[in-house]
DNA sequence: GAAATCCTTTGTCATATGGCAAAAAGCCAA
DNA sequence: TTGGCTTTTTGCCATATGACAAAGGATTTC
């Protein structure tokens, strides 16, 4: 709880009034490995905040392949906003990669702060910001680079999570094939 | 003008009053091709609509090479935003890739419109969050494709684009080498 | 603890892309 | 038109990565 609060204490300030109202939107929500926090197809109706555990958006690309498209560790908001916001059904699936705890807002409970909260929007504004961009700054260098170098990148960004998930999924967030990343660790480790 | 206003109106409302405001707060620049909108090292101090013409955000890697991190034409808002907005200054080059036609705000009117008129702030962060949400999804595909694919979606992304820019840029921003990419082009035609 | 399942490594070969350099083509200015 | 500049194509070779398949390892399940 303190977690979240002062994550969101980073984007804006809340007074011990809001925090509490904040509090009390919260649910806990375990998720184990493989589950899904939302699914291509369904509208998302909740935003979580990881207390532990590592989650991945993925999708199925046009040869049948699944992708990793990010994976996001704790003390983040995790949620496919944009079709959260729109009300609409995602495109991508969200799934738990290792057992998880959560704090979830409801919809209802989030549209509350939203109506309550003066400045909610503001901070709710910059999150999605900040993580956008950093989604954006975290993808296009992997363009230019070669395999090894975006592994090595990976390594450094992520240096808690290799170890925790299976090399497929690196692989494809990596846009490499899972032998190609498992001779790249070789060569590295030589 | 009236580009703009229709522009804006697609992410919420503006009564006349307040498009005669904002309208108030423009005026014209012409860059040519090759010149910088804005730099990596200086604060950018202005927001601008592109009425005619092609941009580019590009920066240079560890290597030294350029790399194109993307292109934005005829239509849209151009700023690195998120140092705009922080007044810090960028790390980025937004350069004109053909001759442009511009509508700007300076630092100074884009603040005032955001004290006056009710609801602006919205429509910009709207504005922000679909841009960025757009260029990550132009962005994330091309890791995971080859270069032949990559370059197809490009032509049927920018269709109005490829002929009016030199090749090495749509190189760069595909993650291949100029040569590749001639010779891609060379197997497509075929 | 054995069987089944999943994950990772390895082998072999084909192929796409890069690096470098030179030639060709296109463009602009005097 | 000529000469100089930039851009694009091409050639040659090295290398990284992919595709596919099999073998090892690890982990889970009963």
């Amino acid at each position: 709880m303190e977690q979240l609060i002062n994550y969101l204490l980073q984007y804006g300030n809340l007074n011990p009034q809001q925090t509490k109202l904040i509090s009390h939107k919260l649910t806990d929500l375990e998720l184990s490995k493989d589950q899904y926090f939302s699914e291509a197809g369904k509208t998302p109706q909740q935003v979580a905040f990881i207390l532990e555990g590592i989650l991945r958006v993925c999708y199925y690309n046009n040869k049948g392949e699944e992708v990793t498209k990010y994976f996001i560790d704790e003390n983040q908001l995790v949620c496919d906003y944009r079709h959260f916001e729109a009300n609409i059904a995602a495109s991508e699936y969200i799934q738990a990669v290792t057992d998880c705890k959560l704090l979830v807002f409801s919809r209802e409970g989030w549209n509350e702060l939203s109506n309550t909260i003066v400045g909610w929007d503001d901070i709710v504004n910059k999150i999605v910001q900040n993580a956008l961009s950093q989604k954006l700054e975290r993808r296009s260098p992997l363009v230019e680079q070669d395999a090894t170098t975006r592994y090595l990148n990976f390594l450094e960004k992520f240096p808690q999570i290799v170890n925790r998930i299976p090399l497929s999924y690196v692989a494809s967030y990596l846009g490499i094939t899972q032998s190609s990343l498992s001779r790249i660790r070789k060569n590295i480790s030589r």
